[in-house]
DNA sequence: GCTAATTACTTGATATTTGAAGCAATTGGC
DNA sequence: GCCAATTGCTTCAAATATCAAGTAATTAGC
């Protein structure tokens, strides 16, 4: 192993605990302060961004999981009438999800203390650092994203 | 919610995105390859780097997880006759787990598959990149483990 | 040395996530 | 229009994770 592969993987591990971490803060401060979970929370930040809804399968590839964790957490949130769920008028295969009145107001408050953990972590980082991460972060994700190649 | 505020929020969900994609992949491949997985093989790795064995405890901490978490994997590892487990001589409240001459052999052709994977990844980013990214996530890794305070 | 508090781990119930299989609706090629 | 392939979603089982409670060993205070 070089040495250069040995800084890839101590960057590696950095980053994967470094996520865990906040991830672990964000998640205990909304079961703590709102009885919730990251991945509502996540679910529902989607939701708000599209007042027509999403389908079901746009929702998965948004945060990442797979179609059955999505049709159980919807079932969750429904449940918690925060999210109603509609047979599309386009298409009867697909099903769209919406936030309610109540789960506006809802996920309004948790965003807002969100924003502020958020910022505090963060805030340790000049705008400028905080830039170059962004940056960075940038080319790894598009890296992973795209089928790898050996440049 | 501010400017400054509204980038933080980017960079967090550029820093979720980027590290659970590189984790898929990484766990899509070591099952694919080895039909292993990601928690296994972080397990393991610890143990690789303690020659002496870890205690239960120790092993939670370091791969970030619950106690019964460990207790499950180290069972199914056990089982699989890549670690063993011993009572600790000093503490018999206390188990210490150890790599298996197997175990270090399953391991090894892993971890080499694993680095290369690695740095594949991280390839797309300069020395100098890679030495920024890692510094400022320990910025904010050390913001996150330390209990928080405004500034 | 005894007792209470602490520590290390396991257990069991439950929650979450994945992956593969299945079903119904839709689409494309004829 | 009709059939095969595809797509969108759900379901189910298995893997993995959490949490709270329980057990046993150790330590601390006297």
């Amino acid at each position: 192993m070089s040495q250069t592969d040995r800084e890839s993987l101590r960057l590696w591990l950095r980053l994967f605990t470094t996520t865990t971490l906040v991830e672990r803060q964000l998640d205990s401060a909304l079961k703590r302060e709102f009885s919730s979970t990251l991945p509502r929370f996540d679910l529902l930040a989607q939701l708000e961004c599209a007042p027509d809804g999403l389908r079901m399968g746009e929702l998965s590839e948004r945060i990442l999981t797979t179609g059955g964790n999505v049709t159980w957490l919807v079932r969750a949130l429904e449940a918690e009438k925060l999210v109603t769920r509609r047979v599309s008028p386009t298409d009867r295969r697909a099903a769209i999800v919406r936030l309610t009145a109540v789960g506006k107001r809802h996920f309004a408050s948790m965003a807002q203390a969100h924003e502020h953990w958020i910022a505090d972590i963060f805030a340790t980082l000049s705008p400028d650092d905080r830039r170059a991460l962004h940056q960075r972060l940038g080319v790894v994700k598009d890296r992973v994203r795209s089928p790898r190649s050996t440049t």
